[in-house]
DNA sequence: GTAGCGTAGTTGAAGGCGCAACTATTCCGC
DNA sequence: GCGGAATAGTTGCGCCTTCAACTACGCTAC
């Protein structure tokens, strides 16, 4: 994980056997480790609690929501595992489950005999309902009420700068 | 995932039957969002170049590092699971795993004999030094590649904000 | 109109992970 | 030293995710 193998590994790593690695200085191993850990650590808290509390997991929440934020609230399968930066088949999986729930059902696309719609039923947007106040306070604990309005710009900003590079893949 | 409901069922969430939800507001949610995406847009990225340029997974990578950063290049289980963040459970199935491929090995604890000692083995070491220049490249070009000075000390001084909330459960 | 290609989505197998139950050992009070 | 509680670690089960293979439909050109 930490990208820092050569102050384990002195003699080996000093031969640089792959050119010139650019290696980790002291102060980017830090920020490095803080990010990381931290964002692990978070989503792990943020899901547990919603599991927890609620049944429901944080990529459940994420799927219901995204179909209760469009009008109709139904979405073509691919349009809502981009949305849930999901892959299709994880998706795919997941609605199953949810149609078990009773909480989304499939419908064929009218435009397009290939296309599935996944379509919220009422019962799943009232257990979206249900689970949302519980998950933003728990956003709010662990997340918000940590931070300086400077710090909630700053990961604004860091966030943004990131999705720019991250999102043409 | 969003925690933003309100927007899609403006009716239902204005009888705020909870009481009273700390909702987050527009700016709140854009950097939520940013936030959000972002990590694990990026954890996979790197993941995901880690796993297919070396088959080893960010999980197991992390279970070397440890290892190879301890003299003696061991660890208590338990030890070992805190500083990769993991559980028990899921460190004791990964080290058998990891067995399996010839790159650690248990050992029992002489000091207790409940404990086991994960040891790395001179394979794993170098399946450790192999993949490292990989990933660090990885890590540059995703993450430091995009940041100025300025973000990415900010970048530290948020993973640290949080890890000290997030630290004591 | 049909061959061939691209797109939409599903499926099954294999591996990862959490949870709860379990074994084995140590620690503590008496 | 002995009974019970606490600690260390493992294991089986079930759910989740990935990957590759697969079906089904649409699109284009001929």
């Amino acid at each position: 994980m930490t990208v820092h193998v050569s102050s384990a590994a002195p003699g080996a790593s000093d031969e640089d056997p792959m050119g010139d690695v650019r290696w980790l200085d002291v102060d980017e191993q830090r920020a490095w480790r803080a990010w990381l850990y931290s964002s692990l650590l978070l989503q792990d808290r943020l899901d547990r609690d919603l599991t927890h509390e609620t049944g429901i997991s944080h990529a459940y929440y994420e799927i219901l929501v995204q179909l209760s934020e469009t009008e109709g609230r139904m979405l073509r399968m691919s349009q809502l595992a981009d949305r849930c930066l999901s892959s299709r088949s994880r998706l795919s999986h997941a609605v199953s489950r949810l149609e078990e729930r009773g909480w989304v059902r499939r419908q064929v696309c009218p435009d397009d005999g290939r296309g599935q719609l996944a379509v919220l039923t009422d019962e799943g947007f009232a257990a979206l309902e249900a689970a949302a106040p519980i998950h933003v306070e728990s956003v709010r604990t662990h997340l918000f009420d940590q931070l300086s309005p400077q710090q909630v710009e700053n990961m604004r900003d860091l966030g943004e700068t990131l999705l720019r590079h991250l999102d043409r893949p």
